[in-house]
DNA sequence: TTCCAACTCCCCAATTATGGTGAGGCCCCG
DNA sequence: CGGGGCCTCACCATAATTGGGGAGTTGGAA
């Protein structure tokens, strides 16, 4: 069968694509596409749900999520505090659960070569979007260079359409921060206690406290700990 | 002047640039590609700083930055809650100062026309890439239909470059935790109190504690809050 | 104009977190 | 085989947070 699929006619299909088994049928495509040995779309929700599709085989998957794998992998944490698209070789498989999860994984047919682009959405969302193959350094370099800008869009159009299927993803926007909720969660991210934070803002430590109380409860969140997370992983606030 | 200007020139020319005065010459010569009144490139710090470049008048940012139009822009608040590109006809334009706003940015020859790109780093990180003339809808829809990819990619490639200027992002090297570390504050981080965690982990309150405060002194935090905050804002749990 | 959300201030009592100190067993690496 | 990190447990006293009340001002939106 001649490749006569192209990047756009992929970029097309995941427009129109109105199922979560249509992504699934568009990783198919895309191996094909690019001739890779597995792509993966990866979602890593932050209540630790995760979603995704790809074309790992079905045993990696859920031992992957049974073992609690994201805990370790590198793949993960260091595409957490990157912004460009990475490749395996450089990530850090120092630690020995790293290097586990490698070996088991290349076990699983995943390949001994990878590249995986980060992607970030609202609310803190986090996102990932892999290749991987088995091949020489050199060969895998050349087609990383080479398709790296697809590989950027195609991540890109794909988390789009993830986002559009996630359920109840736009009511908890709404409930946004005020300003001096903000401050508050923010000072108290940096390790101020309410004494510091209140004369930080120049307000009592009773006002401060409706603050706190009203944020937790926008937040949903039990405590203050909690509290701070929350608008923390919701990108409400920056440390 | 013939137009010999390419997209991988410009990429390339931004792959090379070492100095934040080149993103503005990179900004530049984007808009002769592009053929359109403006290209702003915008990172909107959450502790009100920004950096921007761009081709807007020093008058106008100025202006912005003076009036603080970040917190009533919908085009901030609107790109904050979206994934995609924006077309500004479809952001909420109801608020009075939001109108004001735009009226405003014409006067100063912003023109009626804009699309922007939400980009997302690390830690929360959120910037704005623009584009924007003066034409009719017809003409601009064209425009941004047949260059959404690229527009896509380039504020790709700006986001990395300022990522790279930036001081101090890439930190020491995040002390690792150790597993029943990450275990505690995680569960912290969803809002378990010290008993909660102590019993999901079965262990003593006690036991607990000396991880809490074992990680906290890793991560140089001061208090639990503190602790949770560093550890999530530094990749080493996900909640 | 009227309403609402945001901002500001206050008390009391109960609950929870923290600081300091100490100690035993396990496993890995040099 | 010894040092170091990790996991586990305990007490005491103090500091900090939280829950549940109530109340007035202001500025923008319907």
């Amino acid at each position: 069968m001649a490749m006569t699929l192209t990047l756009d006619q992929i970029l097309a299909a995941l427009e129109k694509t109105d199922t979560l088994d249509g992504l699934q049928t568009a990783t198919e495509a895309l191996r094909t596409f690019l001739g890779v040995a597995h792509i993966v779309y990866h979602w890593v929700d932050s209540a630790g749900d995760q979603y995704g599709c790809g074309t790992y085989s079905p045993e990696w998957r859920s031992r992957y999520l049974d073992q609690n794998y994201l805990r370790v992998d590198p793949v993960v944490s260091g595409c957490f505090q990157r912004f460009h698209p990475v490749d395996w070789k450089r990530l850090d498989w120092s630690s020995k659960a790293a290097r586990a999860l490698l070996t088991e994984a290349i076990d699983h047919g995943v390949g001994n070569q990878g590249f995986t682009v980060p992607i970030r959405g609202p609310n803190g969302q986090f996102a990932l979007f892999t290749v991987n193959d088995n091949c020489t350094d050199d060969a895998w370099q050349a087609f990383t260079q080479a398709n790296r800008r697809d590989l950027i869009l195609i991540a890109h159009y794909f988390n789009q359409k993830a986002l559009e299927f996630e359920p109840g993803r736009t009511p908890e926007v709404a409930q946004a921060l005020s300003p001096r909720e903000i401050d508050a969660m923010t000072l108290l991210a940096i390790g101020y206690n309410r004494a510091q934070v209140a004369d930080s803002l120049s307000i009592s430590e009773h006002t401060l406290r409706v603050y706190i109380e009203s944020a937790r409860f926008k937040l949903g969140a039990m405590n203050t700990t909690h509290a701070v997370a929350r608008a923390l992983s919701r990108g409400l606030i920056v440390v």
